[in-house]
DNA sequence: CTGTTAGCGCCTTCAA
DNA sequence: TTGAAGGCGCTAACAG
């Protein structure tokens, strides 16, 4: 494999000119310059980019970390439209990214601290942000540059958040609308910063429209088909009666449609259901689920961004800066009573 | 940032010592270990990955290259998964993966030649397979180090994959077997070479039976619901009777269930639908759609841990070595008439 | 068992 | 406009 020193050699000139043909120094003139590409071709050169990271201290690697279990993974789209998105903005800024997933918390921290501390990246971005996260406090206290897909509850940190606040709002204000009054909600584990934001914009509807946000008909659950068809009968067994359900998470809008299945009840004339994320099998079920559709590439897109603009421009990454996308609610028949 | 000379001079000993103490040599003695390793702690000293690596010239990286368009990302978990086993793996040995994600062949094989020449990984795994990829011939013909998931029509090189041809005629030997007779089979690209395997499959099934194999029954479309919308249609058009349909994704039979809700088709009465990979929106159709499931996970592991041995025992390396995983068929209402 | 020395391949002053 | 020299942080002979 040919190094600089051969392409110096072959091109009658010294390594240090070379590495100027290649940082594209300008201070140099249009001949040698000419016969260092030549050299460089000749010999199919390419820079090692382990030596230049050392030399530059730097590595042109973004390190991107998810954490879930396996049966989350599933069906969701999530992750793979965000990384498309990142990865478009990272291939034409001459990036690349490295993955690191996790099973706990615990592993993540360890696992990015480490990606870190061994100088294998530049910078990360994390995708799941809890209240009162560790790693994010690890990473700003070690003063690392990241940003948030999501958004820290505690710190002000650089993010790129879908607005679930308004998302939360807008799927109860449509079942308000399509006529429900009762109105139940299932949310994700608490700790997840998306969990809190969704029910704030639930509330958010009900007390706009004058309508009591009633605690019994609040479930908390593990995110899981199976997580959400518990909740219901949860709900059931506590005696409130409802008959809307918001499900933070497509998968526990799955898990209250076959509650209803089970139990015979009706979708949507007895019961509304409304999720979020759109998973591709919302549109498949029976009744098509109604969800609020996440503008997963774009969030990719815009954390890449904004990680890449502050690692270019140290001075801006010190500012704050959240980037709020807006998301769109689908609306298919398991919220719509009157449609055919 | 500390390092080893910081650690070294605070352990009253030479870098190299320290150098030692990382590799736990054992021709060190018990008390300067100590020292040594009491002063990396105090230091917070981690070894800097990236001059590691130029000093031994290996990264400890794995490139994970995928080539595909947005639509087919969509609902199909088996790149997360493959990704979750390979993680698994990669973690276990202490390796990273870098992910390359591309729209065209072209693209992906650029940027693959890239991150080898530029030596940023000491191997590669590959998703998808061609006949005759230009990916795997430069590949080959670099000498890099490289498995596929999938399998290689033309070379002989290290591969995981999914006994496709045995998944073809499971398939159609279960629509045989359900009383199907006229089986028709939707393929997907012709230069895929799981398209290939699985078209194989079918026809074997066809032949053990003494069914003729009618070539019109035959039709090739791009992988996407639509695409198998109107290989159906194409179907009807040419006349060709048939009462069944082997899909080769489940993308294609979505596509195929569609076509028969439109022209008012009975699913499974009188058309038998089967698909491959068993994504989870096949249980919430109507019918539900039978398919095969991939083992997405295993294939992953299976892929890092034939990799990495290769990468440690270069000798094995040039070896040979295809590992075929079984998989299993999901039977659900859409292929079998009789069921409640 | 431990230290010295010489790179790994590139970048970056400093001089010329 | 170019070259020489030193360094990025670590490893790997070679001595002792």
């Amino acid at each position: 494999m040919a190094t600089i020193k051969d392409v110096a050699k072959k091109a009658g000139v010294s390594p240090s000119t070379v590495s100027r043909v290649i940082a594209g120094s300008n201070r140099i003139s249009q001949e040698t310059k000419e016969r260092v590409r030549r050299a460089m071709e000749q010999l199919g050169y390419v820079p090692n980019a382990i030596a230049r990271s050392l030399a530059r201290s730097n590595t042109h690697t973004i390190g991107f970390t998810m954490c879930r279990r396996a049966d989350q993974v599933f069906s969701n789209p999530f992750f793979p439209e965000a990384i498309r998105g990142m990865s478009a903005v990272a291939q034409e800024k001459d990036y690349n990214i490295l993955l690191s997933i996790s099973l706990t918390p615990e592993e993540e921290l360890k696992k990015c601290l480490q990606l870190v501390r061994e100088r294998r990246v530049d910078g990360l971005i994390l995708s799941t942000s809890r209240v009162r996260d560790p790693l994010i406090e690890a990473l700003v206290k070690e003063n690392i540059p990241f940003v948030v897909i999501g958004r820290s509850a505690d710190q002000p940190v650089r993010s790129v958040n879908n607005d679930n606040v308004k998302a939360g709002y807008q799927a109860t204000l449509h079942l308000l609308d399509q006529g429900y009054r009762h109105i139940a909600y299932i949310s994700g584990p608490q700790d997840l910063v998306v969990s809190m934001d969704r029910l704030t914009g639930y509330k958010q509807a009900l007390i706009e429209r004058d309508i009591p946000v009633v605690p019994e008909r609040i479930e908390v659950a593990e995110i899981s088909e199976e997580g959400g068809t518990q909740a219901m009968y949860h709900l059931r067994e506590k005696g409130v009666p409802f008959d809307a359900v918001v499900a933070a998470d497509d998968l526990l809008a799955l898990g209250a449609l076959r509650y209803a299945h089970e139990q015979g009840v009706h979708v949507p004339d007895e019961l509304g259901i409304v999720g979020f994320n759109d998973t591709p099998i919302m549109s498949y079920t029976h009744p098509p689920l109604t969800s609020v559709r996440i503008l997963s590439y774009q969030l990719g897109v815009e954390a890449m961004e904004l990680l890449l603009e502050g690692l270019e421009h140290p001075e801006k990454a010190q500012t704050k800066k959240e980037i709020l996308l807006p998301s769109e609610l689908i609306v298919r028949k398991s919220s719509c009573p009157d449609r055919p």
